[in-house]
RNA sequence: GUGGGUAUAGCUCAGUUGGUUAGAGCGCCAGAUUGUGGCUCUGGAGGCCGUGGGUUCAAAUCCCAUUAUCCACCCCA
């Protein structure tokens, strides 16, 4: 146990970190240009939130939860996704009397207890963004175009996939037309399918079992179940999307899985590179949350992406390179005693001017020095020898090509702030 | 929570119907080259064969349990 990390997590170091870096600057970027600032709200909330805006009847609150008492006996629990804290701000701030849309993005770490598989952790990352006040179809069409122009800038390949489950009142008369309809058809379908139709009824709609599949295809549409204001409401974004120019499928089988959701609801799915969990972002509308949280009525709209889903997608589409690390400048070597010592007072001076330095901290020998510079990418490497400290003058030789300038020891500085 | 696969050197993996001292490639260290990396050659270090039990004269190999990990279901990002 000492040396496994917890099931499910994952470490990130080495290149890694530096693609992490480049994502991450990326969606700063994009959220930055739609007038996006970064929200931060704790790891742990009150569980009472999440049960809440989640939903109760949720498998993620009921049984995926890290939920634990503190020492005053409060019931706490890591925060299984991003919205509701930051909606929970948004209340507690009262920020409904500040500038609307409040546009709020985020980089979170995330936690499920799941059983991990490919593209799912226990712990994971999520880049989200809630745009906050505004109920028009042109917010809706906004956030999915932050998250388009983001899986474009890393490499990601998605097809959005978007769908409408109307408003409180439409969804649940659609539960009870389904409801009936599954139970029309009952005996001819699967366990879950059976076990679904009392708790979720709307994922028998994207059950993998081929009987269903077939029985689900004649299933009635939510579509029909919408009212005026929520059909034109959809329409109105589908409208957007169009005048924008983004692709999309209108697909019935979008449900997604957290109860909150109102009206528009998407996903963008890689097929090819992500395995069976192939959704890497899901969002949509969530036009009670402010409400039910203890808020004026306001409308909110956002996603979640995941980012190491995302991270995957790029690789497999070949956007993610190595050469995101950044190299080390200058590697300075040395034979004798002062050498050594002069060798650690020019790497403390070339990095205070912004010079990516390195020596030997290890007393290696020369040779074992020069392939130490060879193997963390050293552009420039040069040898302080007794010869050269009585000179003054080193030889500084370009790893990459072999050439070799003869530079005073004096000028180093300004030697490597014009290569 | 349910199902399947895998576990041998730092990494990727061989290892015959069970057979005596468990291998390769890469990586690491050293030398060839007394003060110059990469290429080549030579040598070296490094293994409770995941863990515990069982079968057997004998187990990396067969059986059971357990843990970890991967993949899928459920669910979700």
């Amino acid at each position: 146990m000492l040396t496994t990390k917890p099931k499910g997590t994952l470490d990130v170091y080495g290149v890694d970190s530096y693609h992490w870096h480049w994502m991450e600057e990326k969606i700063r970027g994009i959220s930055e240009l739609y007038g996006a600032t970064e929200i931060r709200t704790p790891t742990f909330e009150h569980t009472e939130l999440f049960a809440k805006n989640v939903g109760e009847t949720t498998d993620i609150v009921n049984k995926e939860m890290y939920t634990f008492l503190d020492r005053g006996g409060r019931s706490l629990s890591l925060r299984p996704e991003g919205t509701a804290g930051a909606i929970r701000c948004f209340v507690e701030d009262k920020l409904y009397a500040g500038v609307l849309p409040a546009k709020f993005y985020y980089m979170m770490s995330v936690f499920r207890g799941e059983k991990p598989q490919k593209g799912r952790y226990r712990e994971h990352h999520q880049f989200g963004v809630e745009f906050i006040g505004p109920y028009e179809p042109e917010n809706d069409v906004e956030v999915i175009s932050i998250a388009k122009d983001v899986l474009d800038a890393i490499g990601a390949k998605a097809t959005l996939h978007i769908n409408s489950i109307g408003e409180a009142e439409a969804r649940e008369q659609y539960h009870n037309v389904l409801k009936s309809y599954i139970g029309g058809n009952l005996e001819h379908m699967c366990e879950d399918c059976k076990s679904r139709v009392d708790r979720n009824p709307l994922r028998a709609l994207d059950c993998k079992v081929e009987k269903c599949k077939k029985i689900m295809e004649d299933a009635p549409s939510i579509q029909e179940s919408l009212n005026e204001a929520d059909k034109e409401h959809f329409e109105g974004v589908l409208k957007l999307l169009d005048t924008l120019n983004i692709a999309y499928v209108v697909n019935p089988r979008i449900v997604r899985g957290l109860d909150y959701y109102t009206r528009t609801v998407f996903e963008f799915i890689d097929e090819e590179s992500l395995g069976a969990q192939s959704t890497l972002c899901g969002g949509g509308r969530y036009d009670n949350v402010v409400e039910t949280t203890g808020g004026p009525k306001t409308g909110s709209v956002g996603f979640g992406m995941g980012m190491e889903r995302l991270l995957m997608s790029a690789k497999a589409n070949g956007k993610v390179s190595d050469d995101l690390v950044p190299r080390r400048q200058v590697f300075i070597g040395y034979i004798g005693d002062k050498g050594r010592f002069l060798s650690q007072k020019l790497v403390y001076e070339l990095r205070k001017c912004g010079v990516r330095a390195d020596s030997d901290t290890m007393g290696r020998g020369l040779k074992a020095q020069l392939k130490y510079a060879d193997r963390i990418n050293a552009k420039y490497s040069l040898v302080l020898g007794d010869d050269e400290i009585e000179k003054g003058v080193v030889q500084i030789k370009d790893m990459d090509s072999g050439d070799k300038y003869d530079v005073k020891i004096d000028e180093l500085e300004s030697f490597f702030k014009t290569v």
